[in-house]
DNA sequence: ATGAAAGCGCTAACAT
DNA sequence: ATGTTAGCGCTTTCAT
């Protein structure tokens, strides 16, 4: 049996609300018999019960977080963020994987609930409004984090992907590319954050008087990158090319792939620039221009507007944008014809 | 306010006890009153309080897990794998991350012991015996898994080592190597699973009666591994070493890379073999010949012996250990001279 | 400043 | 089969 609150009690002689104050320092307590208590907590190696706690003040110390996969890097290093803020503040992390389930996604939030967790973190990459809903009804504060899609109406922490889309045409074109093509995903992208980078993309094309050639690739895989190279070679020539624009860093290398098997050099030949920084872009020969997303910063800030709305402060807007970087790195440079 | 047990009670008009009855199929409970206890907890939505119920029970549903670094996508991997499984039987999982802090290591494992939870699962690239002494003292289930060091009297899951070296040798003997290398790690090679792996480069190295080349590389990054190729070069040309088994992925890597920019051709002039098949090892160009360790299962039978004990079954062996698959890919070949 | 006592929501022994 | 009741270990009024 551990050693509770009664049993420092009886070796300080003291009641056990006093030993309560002086663990919690919450009224207080004569020098005296502080000290008694102290020696006796230490004597025994007294550990409060967190579990008591927490019932009785219906809040435990525990910020859930429903990830989509911890198997993600992007995932990794927000949960990396969350983890090391909340340490600080000495928050706990208890993690769920929804596997893009939604059902398991509302399951973990009533878990979250019934656990008595103090926040909530969702990082999900499918859209799930009943989620939403589940969670604004909790009255538990949360943040809700998608990398694919806009998150409106709730509290989030996201990309400017504008900006960031802005970045790399302008670095395109001050190298002197003007025909320049960009690869999207294909759906959805009224409520995809790709709507943002499409409009970056075109504004500029617009702005040099260039016409845009806009791909659509199928899924997010590097395998995926090396089809869509097929499909679009035969147009990348007749359009002369010199530099694309990826909507992800995954699509790119597949990409790269397909070009080097053919006969194309990158960046010679033919820019290719990624999106998002994976660990494999540093990595990777040629090494990839690419964008570098904050995301152990989107977790950090993440966790901070929960710690703020537990401490009672309000939050001035739902959703904070964090600012990108440009990584020039060697598969990208000026067109070399 | 939450629901409780009193208001699914006074709504079903039973007592609080068939209310508990029913929600734990405890004790026999009539149909009919079951039906309105559900019946009451379908329209008030009721939800058990999980803190109450550790604090009653003294056991929570939650496996803690203590992790070197959440970034490591090895860590990942094990998370995942304790998570997958833990979900199949209702266990949720508290991450911490010490970042290989001793301090923090046992502070976490005292935060875990102070929140009941059911077992832990620590992953530590540090050697730590105090964090094994509180953990025995703790009586909490739990398994320590250490990728570098050999986890001697504890419950434990690893890889079999001997079986991994030798998989490769016989591999680049088969192919018709003879001068073969092998880079380790540079420190407390008695205590780590280097130690396993030397043993079987050397055994097959014996039996061809070859001369053993062993090199030390210092760091576990990919620059450390194109560092250790400057080193090395003129010794590799000396020795006419035409395949070099690299302790790690990233070493092998670094390696490679360090190579191509000197004009030695991998695979052609020298084969290179890593170990751990990191992501990049598939994407990397050439693909890298490498072991594939079982990360995910790693977690999985870690988390399935602690639910074995808290089972009440006894184990057999403190340790388990996992075959590895070896990987063939681009960077090996028979030697081409 | 300190103690007694109520109660958080639940389980489980005991009584019926 | 069901209800009553005593805690689990703690925080927090309410007296003193």
């Amino acid at each position: 049996m551990a050693v509770t609150i009664k049993d420092v009690a009886r070796l300080a002689e003291v009641s056990i609300s006093t030993v309560s104050r002086v663990i919690n320092d919450s009224k207080p307590v004569s020098p005296e018999a502080r000290r008694r208590v102290l020696a006796a907590i230490d004597e025994l190696g007294y550990q409060p019960n967190e579990v008591a706690r927490s019932l009785v003040t219906k809040k435990s110390n525990i910020v859930g977080i429903i990830v989509d996969d911890i198997g993600s890097s992007y995932v990794a290093q927000i949960i990396r963020g969350v983890e090391e803020v909340g340490r600080m503040y000495n928050y706990d992390i208890l993690l769920l994987s929804s596997y893009s389930d939604k059902e398991a996604e509302i399951r973990f939030v009533q878990l979250l609930m019934q656990k008595q967790v103090a926040g909530i973190l969702i990082v999900s990459e499918i859209l799930n409004p009943e989620v939403l809903a589940h969670l604004n009804m909790s009255k538990i504060p949360f943040v809700y984090l998608n990398k694919y899609y806009n998150v409106l109406e709730s509290p989030t922490v996201k990309i400017n992907n504008l900006d960031a889309s802005e970045k790399v045409m302008k670095y395109l074109i001050d190298e002197g590319h003007r025909k320049i093509a960009y690869v999207t995903q294909e759906k959805d992208i009224d409520l995809t954050i790709e709507k943002h980078k499409i409009l970056g993309y075109s504004t500029f094309m617009n702005q040099i008087g260039e016409k845009k050639n806009i791909f659509e690739v199928d899924g997010h895989g590097i395998n995926d990158g090396y089809a869509l190279g097929e499909r679009i070679l035969d147009k990348l020539i007749k359009e002369e090319i010199t530099a694309i624009f990826c909507c992800e860093d995954e699509i790119a290398i597949g990409l790269i792939n397909y070009l080097y098997d053919n006969n194309i050099k990158v960046p010679d030949d033919i820019s290719v620039i990624g999106y998002g920084d994976i660990s494999q872009a540093s990595v990777y020969r040629p090494k990839l221009t690419t964008i570098k997303e904050p995301y152990y910063d989107i977790g950090a800030v993440a966790i901070r507007r929960i710690l703020k709305v537990l401490k009672g402060e309000k939050l001035e807007d739902q959703a904070i944008e964090l600012p990108v970087q440009l990584m020039v790195r060697d598969s990208s440079s000026g067109p070399k014809k």
